[in-house]
RNA sequence: GGGGCCGUAGUUAAGUUGGUUAUAACGCUGGCCUGUCAAGCCAGAGGGCGCGGGUUCGAGUCCCGUCGGCCCCGCCA
């Protein structure tokens, strides 16, 4: 196709040329980005994985190669040997890193041809990610898409050096491990050689890092997969990564000492600076302020809570959910008077999302109160709430008076609905927040029992044991998470080590010793054995490389993701199997064979 | 399980109150062109509107169902 004078072997990467290569001879290898051509002299631009330059085929080249350049089209693969020269005087390109210098080109090999692209492989597309996703490969072409690959790798990598430093073990866990009904939807495998049983695939190596403090090794960390066959989200895939850790002999402090160095790390990698110790809330304080349990603290609009002022208000509403054991929680949107009916409808809907019945208001304007609700309050209660919410002219208050969790969770949710409409968020900024002291429990209303806030082996706090039998709901746990700009980026806990202890935590989930025995009588064993103080942490690794790449969504830090349907688009996965592999999992199709 | 948004050439979109041969840009194909980098100029090909029903003289346009993508609630110890 073109005269083989030279190898067609890389020398150099595109970036790698500058002014110092000036007259040199390289040989470069890659994609063809784009093809100029003008007939007598044609451009093409040279992509490899770390940039782009500028080929220059003109008549010098020879008449063959220039032939074959006029042939190239998008995305060959080629390779191309030249001289690396200056670009003439105003033909420079400020946007690209290469754009001073050139290649001139004396050979050319084409090393593939591309048939027509299904979309242009450039950053500035907006295809589909539908379209993406089903030939992610050219999508991974993206330099964006790539560098976040890259940045994935790098933080990993600062991971495992970071941790190995500080003396923790890699250690791998089975992906092949027991269903524990528990927690999330397990993904089943089923076995061959023990007919009508299943694997479960790990929802995390939980369990395993445990025995592992019990088996001495006092520090484990992995960077590890981990699969729960729940619905899909922006921020959640049925198979996501953790970079999971668990430490013996220590408590909360000593946990969160470590792994914000170990965040401190991850994030300069990126170029983001955290700085430890970072921000502590209790979980109440949390709720109470923020309404979540993973709280944005990069603006402020708290919450307030007026109950005390409206208990014996005229507003029959207000004084009801009172009375009755709720709360009324106000935020005030600074300058939020100017908001229309059609805009407050707007944030009706959406407190409505969370549960919330309704949405009070009041707008703050030069005549006094305008409000649905002002008839109802007297002069005293109305200059109460101005008071403690700190309102004035211009702004607007939002009432949702409910049960604590409802109006916490409508107004925290409508405080960040806000926040992004408003634009009162500043961006680039990162808020590292330890969100402590959860509830062990939670109480299940439809089963009518109680459930575990955080995972049924985190210990309580201490001074909160005796309650366990007594008062459980308000027993607070040894469990605590790193929340980045109100998103859970990581969360962890000190262990039940005392198999007393455990005991009593699974009677009061309802689960029989029986049925403890089945499900984790390997762990209640080991506990007997010498179990060593001991607890951890697992972090997202793709929502914290989300953050860190401003991407929308995990999907775009994750190689090959998959749909809200889970599936894969460019391999079709799942699909269906023969009815011989599944005979020989003891398994039946349920589905026809169409 | 539920709510919302979306589906028209390869791609991204426009398609008035349902009305002749469905538009545009980019991409693609061919030609011209020695300094472009959103190259330019000329010519051209390409879809029957996700799929299936229905209403109608007539359906991208209305109705029903279905498939797929995205966002959210539930769910995610």
């Amino acid at each position: 196709m073109s005269e083989k004078t030279s190898s067609w072997k890389r020398t150099c990467f595109s970036v790698e040329i500058t002014k110092e290569s000036l007259g040199k001879t390289v040989t470069l290898a890659g994609w063809v980005q784009k093809r100029r051509d003008h007939g007598g002299v044609i451009f093409v631009d040279l992509r490899d994985r770390k940039g782009i330059v500028q080929v220059v085929f003109n008549p010098d080249s020879g008449g063959d190669v220039m032939k074959c350049a006029h042939d190239l089209r998008s995305e060959y693969v080629i390779s191309v040997t030249g001289t690396v020269g200056l670009r003439p005087e105003g033909t420079l390109n400020p946007a690209l890193k290469t754009g001073e210098i050139e290649v001139t080109a004396s050979s050319l090999t084409v090393l593939n041809a591309c048939a027509p692209l299904p979309f242009v492989v450039e950053d500035d597309t907006d295809v589909s990610e539908e379209l993406r996703l089903k030939y992610r490969y050219l999508d991974l072409r993206r330099p964006s898409l790539r560098s976040n690959l890259v940045l994935r790798h790098r933080v990993a990598q600062v991971a495992r050096n970071f941790l190995s430093d500080e003396g923790f073990i890699e250690v791998e866990t089975p992906m092949l491990t027991k269903s524990t009904p528990e927690g999330a939807r397990d993904f089943l495998v089923p076995s061959r050689l023990n007919g009508g049983d299943f694997y479960a695939l790990p929802q995390s190596p939980q369990l395993f890092k445990q025995i592992l403090m019990i088996a001495g090794l006092e520090k484990y960390f992995q960077v590890v997969r981990c699969f729960r066959d729940e619905d899909l989200r922006a921020d959640r895939q049925p198979e996501f990564t953790q970079i999971d850790a668990e430490m013996s002999f220590v408590e909360s402090d000593d946990v969160i000492a470590v792994m914000e160095s170990l965040v401190e790390a991850l994030f300069k990698e990126a170029g983001i600076s955290a700085t430890a110790p970072f921000n502590r809330l209790t979980y109440d304080e949390a709720i109470s302020r923020f309404g979540l349990d993973a709280p944005d603290t990069r603006f402020a609009m708290e919450l307030v809570d007026v109950g005390s002022i409206v208990a014996g208000s005229g507003f029959k509403v207000f004084a009801a959910v009172v009375a009755g054991g709720g709360v009324v929680k106000t935020i005030r949107v600074p300058g939020g008077a100017k908001l229309s009916r059609k805009d407050i409808d707007e944030l009706t809907a959406v407190a409505a999302t969370y549960g919330a019945k309704g949405l009070a208001w009041v707008k703050f304007t030069p005549d006094g109160w305008q409000s649905p609700i002002a008839k109802f309050l007297s002069d005293s209660e109305k200059s109460a709430i101005a008071t403690v919410t700190g309102a004035g002219e211009g702004d607007l208050l939002l009432f949702v008076a409910d049960s604590l969790d409802v109006a916490a969770t409508a107004l925290g949710r409508l405080r960040l609905f806000i926040g992004k409409k408003l634009e009162i968020i500043p961006e680039d900024t990162f808020n590292f927040v330890w969100v402590t002291d959860f509830p062990m429990f939670g109480y299940d209303e439809t089963a009518k029992r109680f459930t575990a806030v955080h995972h049924p082996f985190t210990s309580p706090l201490d001074e909160d044991l005796p309650l366990l039998e007594t008062e459980p709901m308000k027993v607070r746990s040894k469990a605590y998470d790193l929340v980045l700009n109100g998103v859970e980026i990581g969360g962890g806990s000190i262990r039940i080590h005392d198999p007393g202890v455990q005991s009593r935590i699974f009677t009061l989930l309802g689960i029989s010793e029986e049925e403890a025995g089945q499900r984790f009588g390997f762990l209640l064993e080991a506990l007997k054995y010498g179990t060593p103080p001991h607890g951890g942490i697992a972090f997202g690794l793709d929502r914290i490389l989300a953050i860190m790449t401003g991407a929308e969504s995990i999907r775009d830090v994750i190689a090959f993701p998959k749909t809200q349907k889970a599936v894969c688009l460019m391999t079709e996965a799942p699909s269906r199997v023969d009815n011989a592999q599944l005979q020989e999992l003891s398994l039946r199709g349920l589905r026809k064979k169409d």
